[in-house]
DNA sequence: CCCCCATGTGAGAGTTGTTAACTTTCGCCG
DNA sequence: CGGCGAAAGTTAACAACTCTCACATGGGGG
């Protein structure tokens, strides 16, 4: 890629370094990297510019990791913690099998796409070498693990129990796609009609009080 | 970028030149890009790749893009013709205002996107320097548009009335996080416990006939 | 206290994006 | 029919980027 990749070549919200021995270049790489992942696209990021905003040289960052793919993953992997405690909070802050529970766990999700649109999507359109990266599998499983379990203490069901699988996939289908559509067309809001916590309500209550 | 983009940096589907004049360069460039972009995801193509497997110098695609980005564009823009022909057809082949029609859309929604996963993701996560593309905008309002008149010929109301886009959202929403999900999780398929066919009908029949 | 190795630096090879100046070919007009 | 201008390709060049290798550094365990 040509071109500088970002606007000020410096400044960033990373605060830089302190001596020889980062200390914590890892993780500050990783805020870096989402960061120019959110402002520039996932493509839009570069190796380079991350070690900048790091304050380090260009050669730092693969001592941490084996290649930009690899940067990627952490970001991804960093992200889906995030998201899985999201989830869990929202989860935990309403009573066990409410429908309010449920529709929290989707509020969560909603909004972590919203508020970082960038790596939302890096986090579900990473299909480079990593199709298949077991560490990331299970870390989207915990998530989807998250649903199943509230849509399970709903229905008085095991989570294993095959309809508990389905209305949970259903459900995760729907906020997936509604998180989808709705950072994709930010104009036109509120196609909905409502707000998402009156819609996420209207829509578990649909999957889950039916035969 | 460093390193090869391609495994075979020749040997191509699509048949390279004949004289000095390509003739038909723009369209080759697309369908190259397409294929790479399948195979090594959104940030796995180079322009230069592209050139060579269209049989051209890496200078020549500037002749008729900006960059690459205006590339990328393009392969969406074509993407997104033959998605909305695909959701049409399936409209046409069921009678008006059937629940058929509606769910013949969604399944074309689906089949495209795990027909061409790569290219479904890119055209539903570009987000560089064209968030605001006034033609993609215009085709992606014309897809929508599809799932909208189905609606309206399922419920006898006018496209435009706000229970028709309402309901078409929500539709919208299942079906594009259903296709997410299912080229997500490859592994675990089957997870809906049925064909697309049979959840497609259900869902529409869940959405449309009720309050 | 000292040495070791994880973590940094610098230079460099190879690739890419993009531009500029050129050349070739096609079709059209006098 | 000749030539000419625009469209479409080429080569060359530059800056940036990825990634590697040999070397430097310094903090913590023996």
């Amino acid at each position: 890629m040509a071109g500088p990749v970002v606007d000020p070549p410096a400044a960033s919200a990373v605060t830089p370094k302190a001596g020889y021995h980062h200390g914590d270049l890892r993780a500050q790489l990783i805020a870096a990297v989402a960061e120019l992942v959110e402002s520039h696209g996932p493509d839009g990021f570069s190796v380079a510019e991350a070690a900048r905003r790091a304050g380090v040289s260009s050669a730092a960052p693969y001592k941490h990791f084996k290649d930009r793919h690899e940067i990627l993953r952490g970001v991804v992997a960093e992200a889906m913690d995030r998201l899985h405690a999201a989830m869990e909070a929202g989860a935990a802050a309403h009573p066990r099998g409410s429908l309010e529970a449920i529709a929290a766990v989707g509020l969560a999700y909603v909004d972590f796409a919203r508020t970082g649109p960038g790596v939302f999507r890096l986090v579900f359109g990473l299909t480079e070498g990593h199709e298949d990266d077991p560490d990331l599998m299970a870390k989207g499983d915990q998530c989807f693990g998250v649903v199943q379990q509230a849509v399970a203490d709903c229905l008085r069901l095991s989570p294993a129990d095959p309809e508990v699988e389905r209305r949970a996939y259903m459900l995760w289908s729907f906020v997936h796609g509604h998180s989808f559509l709705t950072i994709d067309m930010k104009h036109k809001v509120a196609s909905t009609g409502t707000d998402d916590w009156t819609y996420l309500m209207a829509v578990a209550e649909a999957i889950l009080r039916r035969p």
